[in-house]
DNA sequence: AATATTTATCGTAATATTGCGATTAAGTAA
DNA sequence: TTACTTAATCGCAATATTACGATAAATATT
């Protein structure tokens, strides 16, 4: 086989397993701290800045446009991102409750 | 070519992007949420509970407990698991860093 | 219109992940 | 010792990801 069994898994987990998938990439990481940095929308910028071809960050931005995290618009002949902050918010409130939950465990044999 | 480039990123990003990789599957969100609904190290369950193989489990198990978000303990026949909450920790604290920088940014663009 | 700039997409090769049956390893029970 | 239980690992097939050159599409400039 080799394909993820995603049937088998909730909404909420598939959804969760595919944002972190987004975001789990040091390129794709690399982008959005650059974003971060930036304080603001950037257009073009981006590939000069990854050590990797126009071809590959183009497809970098789509995985992180389809998961929801960044957003583009079209500025003159070139396109403007930014992070959308409200999706990264509500990834970031996951993990922080996540968090919450895993402190309330009290291990007792490991 | 089709090998990512760890190389040419930072330390950290990869770091990052390791274990934000080892969650990014439905099946490891789903032993992870099965770990903090438990509160307390589980010994054996873990393959009943999901919809796969023992081997896939085991496989699954162990990509968690490299990216050090799980951690096992020898119980006599078995194999206790619990959440390591320290790392676990850290990774929800570098989320929520990340969020904070993005609740910072002022896109005009976008 | 012709050219340049910018970004997306196609095609393809290399590599990685997912999943499982079979087997192994190591402890437990008879 | 011989079975049984539990978990890891091997080997393989199917699928997914990563990367890039080439090309396409769309706007801007001359």
């Amino acid at each position: 086989m080799g394909i993820t069994k995603s049937d088998f898994f909730s909404e909420q987990q598939n959804a969760l397993a595919n944002q972190l998938k987004a975001l789990a990439h040091p390129a794709r990481i690399a982008i959005i701290e650059f974003l971060i940095h930036k304080k603001t929308c950037v257009c073009g910028e981006i590939v000069n800045e990854l050590p990797l071809s126009q071809a590959t960050v183009s497809q970098h931005l789509r995985e992180l446009k389809l998961a929801g995290l960044i957003q583009g618009s079209i500025e003159g002949s070139s396109i403007c991102y930014c992070i959308n902050q409200e999706e990264f918010g509500q990834l970031a409130a996951k993990m922080s409750e996540l968090n919450t939950s895993v402190l309330n465990i009290k291990s007792d044999c490991c």
